[in-house]
DNA sequence: CTGCTAAACGCAACTTGGTTTCATTAAAAA
DNA sequence: TTTTTAATGAAACCAAGTTGCGTTTAGCAG
């Protein structure tokens, strides 16, 4: 775990291993609101989010916006770099659970776009109903 | 103009035949501020808030979020009804002019989600350059 | 091991998009 | 024209996230 921040050369901070163990161990995409839960520590809130700040311009985490405009991170699986993500999976929001996960195996399909628009990226959220509220 | 709103059996009131006009003038999809902005009559945030609410509610625009997380509201073109919007187009953010415009055209492509997932609806949003960024 | 320094932290105060409350007004049906 | 119900508007509020700034500390050089 600290490794990944030696990687990224980072300074190895107690606040920055929690937050890293807690989106480490997260089924899904959490928020803010959701680390402070999860922490048995007195994580400041500005600390916190400067910390997922600098973890996605480090491309350790990405960002995704929920239904309610909140935002919410997650781990990068691929090789991602500083300020370079290679996230261009599908996310899935659960309408029951109200929770969203990355689905890492799906991609995003392209479309052909209308004349002149020139592609850079994309998101695509789904929602329905996920396996375990079925 | 009046019509739309009489067809969704709402009242027809100043504020929100302007909102209307505004909205049906723009060419992008809007927020909240660039309402204000392009009004010349005082609109009072509560009530703007909640046409906005409302004419969603009644199938007459619906709501894109933007990247940095605040609202923006479109027409609907194809038969959205009430609760019941048809509205599973593309979304194209330019990165340079930062607009956001309805697709109406391209459809959001299908994908094959892993077993015990179950789609409701979608939404996709491409970000890039526009025709007129070129 | 001992400084040194840039990076990280932490508190308070602030910003902003949006909502709640509740009293007042007005659209439109009777 | 009256009545009813939906819509409005002002104030206060809320929550997510940011800014400013002084303090601390990780990690490197000596
Ligand atoms: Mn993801
Ligand atoms: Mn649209
Ligand atoms: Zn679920
Ligand atoms: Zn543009």
């Amino acid at each position: 775990m600290e490794e990944i921040l030696r990687e990224k050369n980072i300074k190895v901070t107690d606040t920055r291993k929690e937050i890293l163990r807690i989106l480490s161990e997260s089924k899904s995409a959490i928020s803010y609101n959701t680390i402070q839960e999860k922490t048995a520590l007195k994580l400041d809130k500005v600390t916190v989010y400067r910390t997922l700040d600098t973890f996605e311009n480090k491309g350790i985490i990405h960002s995704i916006p929920s239904e309610d405009g909140i935002k919410l991170y997650s781990f990068c699986k691929d090789d991602c770099h500083d300020h370079d993500h290679d996230d261009n999976h599908v996310h899935f929001n659960c309408e029951m659970c109200n929770t969203t996960v990355c689905l890492y195996h799906v991609d995003i399909p392209s479309v052909e776009l209308p004349k002149g628009y020139y592609m850079h990226s994309s998101k695509l959220i789904v929602n329905g109903i996920c396996p375990e509220c079925r």
